[in-house]
DNA sequence: AGAGAACCTGCAATCGATTGCGTGCCTAAT
DNA sequence: ATTAGGCACGCAATCGATTGCAGGTTCTCT
C-alpha cells in the first residue's frame, strides 16, 4: 500500500497534489511566491507521510551542508567533552549537526582529519588546536574556500582569526594572587608548550601577580611541557621538589599534571597545604576526588561551546565580509579547596603569636 | 592560471585528458574495464590537481555513504571515548568516518539523535544504550532499511541482534570471588538499571560466585541504581553500612559509584580494606587517582570498538543476508588494587595465630 | 584471412532538490 | 475597458558522480 520507505521525494509528494516538484520545494521553504492554501497542503501532505529531504541532493544542489565540524585534541577531556556538549545542543536548535574529529594532540592526525572534514564539506569549522601545532597553514583550505572558523581556548596567535577564549592573564593572576594570600613565598609554574598562547597568557598572569607582590622571578620554577600528563606531573614535581630551595606552592596549567603533583608530595611526605599549596586549572570532576581536593580555575566550557557556534552562525549569514565580532572572551573563576587552602594554618599560626 | 579551487571536477579531469567523463570515475575507481595506461594516467592527474571526489554526489547516486554513526551514552566517559577511538581508527582505515551522538543516557535523547543519524543516511549504525532505554523500536527504521546495527557493552536483552559485548558474568564472577578470597564474607552488590542485560548478568555472576562459596545472597544488600553516579554511590554505600548487619565487601559495577564507596567510607572512619574491600568495574583513569587505589574489571573497550566496526563491515558487504556472526565476546581481567588488596592483613592474621 | 572474443570507451539517464526565467491569472489603477 | 503590476506556479537546467548499454578497436585462434 504505502511506497517503499526508500524513497520518499518532492515529486511523490508533487504528483499526489498535482503540482510540480518545484512548488512542493518552495513550499518546505517556505519561499515566499507560494499561496498559502498551496503552502499549507504542501507542508500537511510531507507531514503525514513522513516525508525527509534527501539532504545529499540538496546539499548537492547548494553547496552547503548543516554540518559544522568539530577538531579538539581528545573528546574523554572533561573541558573538551563539555565544550562538545555546548556546541551540539546549540548546533541542534539552529538545525545543524556536529561531526566531530579528534587530533589526539598531534599535529599529523590534525592536518589528515581536517582534510577528511574538508572533503565532507561542513559549513564551518570548530577548532582547538592540539598541543604540537605551531603552523596553522592547513586551515586556509576552509578560509580561503569561504568556510567560517572560529577557534576555541587552544587557538593560534595571530591576530587575524575568529575566537573564542577564556581571558587566561586573569585567570593565571588571581589563581596565583590567591596562593600568594595564602602565604605562599615561592611558586612554581608548571605551564603547556610555550608556543600555545593559552600556555603564554597564562605565565603572563603568573608573572604579573609575582611581580605586584614584589616576589622574585625564578626561571628554575617555571617549566613548560609538552603534553602535561601524569606522568609529566610527577616529573615536574620532582624536578622542582629536587631544588636546594624547593617552591612551597605550584600554580599547575591543568588538572591532570597537578593532581600528579598532589600524589608524588603524599609519597614524599610533603603536606599539602601546610608545606606545598597546589592549585590547577579547568576544574576537572577529578578535582573533587584527590585527597585532598584540588583548587583550580572553573572554565565555562559549555558556554564557549555555544559562542563559537553562534559565531559561526553570524559568520555563515555574513558571507559579504562585513566585520563580525572576532573575539569573544569569557571569564574564569578560582574554585578554593583544600589543596590550597591554608586558613586553618594561617589561623593557628595568627592565635600561637 | 589554476582552476578555482572550489569545482574540480570528474568532467574537468577528463576534458584535460581528452576522454569522457566515465572513464575517469571508473579509473578512479579501478573499474576492470579501463586500459592499465589511461588508468594510469588519470590517476596522476587527479593527483597532481588535487583532485577530491565529491562525496555528495557520490552518496546521492549509489544511495550510500562511508559514514557510520556512533550513538553512545556520554562520550566523556573513559571506557566510552576508547570505545570511540578504536571504531574510528579502523573506520579511517577503511575509508569510512564516523558521527558521533551522545544520548545522556536518555531514551527521548536517544530516539531524536537517533532520526537525525537516519537522516544523514549512515550506511551503519554502533550502539551501546542509553540507560534508561527499554524499548528498541527505534532502531527498526534502520534494520528494515537495510542499515546494519551493531551494538555494543549496553545492549538489548533479544537473541536477534548483532552484537559485541564482554563475558559479564565471568567478570562479575571474577571480582566476587576476589573479594571472598580476600577474606569477605558479606558482599554487597551494586547494580545498574535492571532492565539492561549487563547488569543482570553482573548481578548472576554475583550470585554464582556466593553460591559456590556457600555464601548467603542477602537481598537487603543488592541494590540497583538508575545511574550509578557519583551521588548515587554515595546514597547506596550509606544505605547498606547502616544495616545492622553490614557488609564488609562491595562488588560496584561501575568506578564512579565504587570511588563514592571509598570516599564515603573514609570519611566516616571504615578502613578500606580491613573493614570494607571494594572493586569496582571499567578499570577507569580514576581508579588510579583515587586512594586507596581501586580495584576494577579491565574492559577491552578499544578491541570492542574495533569488533563493532568490523561486523558492521561484514553486515554491509553481506547484504543477501547468508548469516554472519552475530555475537562477539570478549574477556576480561580482574585488576588488583588496594581497595580490595588484604594480602597483607591476611598475613598479619596468620602470623599471629 | 575471417570470425568471435576480449577489451576499452562514450552516451545519456539517473540520484533528489534547487532556482532562474517565463507564463498565465487576477487585481487595481487610469 | 485596457494595461501595468503582482502573485502563483511550472519548465528545464543544474549540482557531480555513477552505470547500463551500445559501439568501436585490438587480439587470438583456426
Amino acid at each position: 500500500m504505502e511506497e517503499k520507505k526508500k524513497g520518499l521525494t518532492i515529486y511523490d509528494l508533487a504528483e499526489e497534489l498535482n503540482v510540480s516538484p518545484s512548488t512542493v520545494s518552495r513550499a518546505l521553504n517556505d519561499h515566499h511566491s507560494i499561496g498559502k492554501k498551496t503552502k499549507k497542503a504542501i507542508k500537511k501532505l510531507a507531514q503525514e507521510r513522513g516525508y525527509r529531504p534527501n539532504s545529499l541532493a540538496s546539499s548537492l544542489r547548494t553547496n552547503r551542508t548543516n554540518t559544522i565540524g568539530i577538531m579538539v585534541s581528545w573528546i574523554n577531556r572533561p573541558f573538551i567533552s563539555t565544550l562538545i556538549s555546548g556546541i551540539e545542543k546549540t548546533a541542534k536548535l539552529a538545525g545543524y549537526h556536529a561531526i566531530i574529529s579528534q587530533s589526539h594532540d598531534s599535529t599529523e592526525l590534525e592536518v589528515e582529519n581536517l582534510q577528511a572534514l574538508y572533503e565532507s564539506r561542513i559549513s564551518a569549522l570548530i577548532v582547538s588546536l592540539a598541543m604540537e601545532t605551531v603552523n596553522y597553514d592547513h586551515f586556509d583550505l576552509f578560509t580561503q574556500n569561504g568556510i567560517p572558523v572560529v577557534f576555541v581556548d587552544r587557538i593560534p596567535s595571530s591576530r587575524e582569526i575568529h575566537k573564542v577564549q577564556i581571558n587566561n592573564f586573569n585567570a593565571a593572576f588571581e589563581a596565583t594572587e590567591h596562593l600568594i594570600e595564602q602565604g605562599c613565598r615561592r611558586i612554581a609554574h608548571f605551564g603547556g608548550a610555550k608556543h600555545q598562547s593559552i600556555y603564554e597568557d597564562r605565565l603572563s598572569g603568573y608573572i604579573a601577580a609575582l611581580k605586584k607582590n614584589n616576589m622574585e622571578i625564578d626561571q628554575s620554577i617555571i617549566i613548560h611541557a609538552n603534553s602535561l600528563s601524569a606522568e609529566e606531573g610527577i616529573r615536574l614535581t620532582e624536578q622542582v621538589m629536587a631544588l636546594d630551595n624547593p617552591p612551597d606552592g605550584i600554580f599547575c596549567t591543568n588538572d591532570t599534571a597537578a593532581v600528579s603533583a598532589i600524589q608524588y608530595a603524599k609519597s614524599h611526605g610533603i603536606r599539602i597545604p601546610e608545606d606545598l599549596a597546589i592549585i590547577g586549572f579547568n576544574n576537572d570532576p577529578i578535582c573533587q576526588i584527590i585527597d585532598p581536593p584540588l583548587s583550580s580555575v572553573d572554565h565555562p566550557a559549555w558556554e564557549m561551546g555555544k559562542a563559537a557556534f553562534m559565531q559561526a552562525m553570524s559568520l555563515l549569514s555574513n558571507e559579504n565580509g562585513s566585520p563580525v565580532d572576532n573575539k569573544i572572551t569569557l571569564d574564569t573563576r578560582v574554585i578554593v579547596r583544600a589543596s590550597s587552602d591554608r586558613s586553618e594554618v594561617l589561623a593557628k599560626a595568627t592565635s600561637e603569636e
